[in-house]
DNA sequence: GTGAATGCAAACTCTTTGCATGACT
DNA sequence: AGTCATGCAAAGAGTTTGCATTCAC
């Protein structure tokens, strides 16, 4: 069976949480194992929506502490897409790594890759001598489907 | 006297919002001045203090709605840059486009220009036929400054 | 004079925090 | 057993909306 990125993750997750001294418990494992599931980023509420369908009922503020620690850890990466609020999606380190094309009139969120954008970033970032930690690129638009009306 | 990109701006918001048959009251305009003579973005509430120090008090809630007509117009820009607040800049038409690059640990931005990161990303878009309305790219890190600690 | 613009306060959404309870090691 | 994790409810920040008043045209 090939590994997923994703469910390397998930393994990384969990080892870098234990090895943090951080236990097991039912809130945060599900959140771990939701975005694992998932490709592109999700918002709080959706991860509570997303759960609540599969019978777990974990509450909002467990969730917004388990994305806080996650995110500390480096192990999520915080994407605002221009609705005020906030979403979060798995960090692969060395891997996969997209970005976000929002749709103006739908709404709709569309990942991209682009090798030579990444090349162009960390250029610039050492251009400015700034450290890169992580980096968002939203593109705002219409879509495919949207534009075409 | 040369013209600067920010009087064009401020000239041609002017100009667009009675255009559409806006009126010209006191709030509105002050937003228009002072997101004129910033370079970089602001938020309402940064908005409102710069005002209130040169005596306007203007109504945060006007600036709101000012700021929400000037996006809608597109006249201006609205930016995230992760700190849960949303902040606004002024869209100079063919003119000078920036990004921002925040400091993890001091919270400074630095605005940025890369024409290569632009040509990309245009050529980007019409690859995913996603039209560009806009787009933001904000770079997480330690400044020059905070790297060196 | 008429309708848009404004200010205030209340409402709303997203997120964080305090505290008591429950669960992992 | 001890301590961290969780859930609930309340608090907080940022933003939006309702409504009466004021002001530009």
């Amino acid at each position: 069976m090939a590994h997923t990125a994703s469910s390397d993750w998930e393994a990384s997750a969990r080892e870098a949480l234990s090895a943090a001294g951080h236990r097991t418990g039912g809130a945060r494992e599900a959140v771990v194992v939701q975005l694992a599931h998932q490709s592109c980023c999700l918002s709080a509420q959706e991860i509570s929506d997303e759960l609540r369908g599969k019978g777990k009922d974990i509450g909002l503020a467990s969730i917004y502490r388990a994305l806080d620690l996650l995110h500390e850890m480096g192990l999520v990466q915080r994407v605002e897409i221009g609705d005020g609020g906030a979403r979060y999606e798995p960090v692969v380190p060395g891997g996969e790594h997209h970005h976000h094309a929002v749709c103006d009139t739908c709404g709709r969120v569309t990942a991209f890759e682009d090798d030579r954008l990444e090349q162009q970033l960390e250029r610039l970032a050492g251009r400015l001598r700034h450290s890169m930690s992580g980096h968002d690129i939203v593109i705002h638009g219409d879509c495919a489907r949207c534009a075409r009306k």
